[in-house]
DNA sequence: CGATTATATAGCCAATAAGTTATAAAACTA
DNA sequence: TAGTTTTATAACTTATTGGCTATATAATCG
């Protein structure tokens, strides 16, 4: 057994805009499934499909309430991509900032991590 | 023609491990097709592949350089990742404010930017 | 020109993804 | 218990993805 890296499966689950659309309506707040469906036009097991991949992903949890299976946000997956992200944040921030001077920084940085041993692409 | 959101692109490129590398590779400056292949355990016709999908979604651009096309990365699809992550930042930034208030700010901000027209999910 | 190097393209294959309809299962309601 | 509501699963289809090998193209070198 492999595990995949956690940004696989969350970058796949966010390519797809109703998925987003999906977690952008779970911001208000719990919701379930037809709930969920009823904006899109598509099938309930479409949108069922879609929630596994999001589950799969962890970018939601679900709880029963009677014949209801509500979907709540987590937002631990993001927050890998935030941190994923990092990397490259200084590449826009720094918009003024001469770029190769800019380069040469993030390899010292480089050089840094590797030492300790953090390395995920 | 319906321009699929620049954001299901750049989500599906970086659902890729090796793709995501090749970023990372990238950032130590440009290089070429073959340079960026030699790492991986796998055909130049392969990596080729990997490098449109990445031209496609703007996250690399290449240049002429005699028979070399160097890659260089390009980060402005990265800040609409950034800018996306913007709208659930604030749910792990504020972990240890009361869940209930926090959804109530983000509510009342959702009514603000739909009262003047921003919504992309 | 012919040879070499670097990259792209074509054609193929297997696996996955995203949708469908039909049906099953789970939990409530009368 | 029988019916209703909600969700999940199965089976199927079509399109896309990611890899391969073989070949074509582009540019340089001798």
């Amino acid at each position: 057994m492999f595990s995949t890296s956690g940004l696989d499966a969350t970058f796949a689950a966010l390519a797809d805009p109703t998925r987003r659309a999906i977690l952008a309506r779970l911001m208000e707040g719990e919701a379930s499934v037809l709930e969920l469906a009823e904006p899109f036009a598509m099938s309930q097991p479409a949108v069922s499909k879609h929630l596994k991949v999001l589950e799969n992903a962890g970018l939601i949890t679900r709880r029963r309430d009677a014949q209801r299976r509500p979907c709540r946000i987590d937002v631990e997956p993001l927050t890998e991509v935030n941190h994923w992200l990092e990397r490259y944040r200084a590449l826009w921030e720094a918009k003024f900032q001469r770029l190769d001077v800019l380069l040469e920084e993030l390899k010292d940085e480089e050089q840094a991590m590797k030492a300790e041993g953090g390395n995920e692409a």
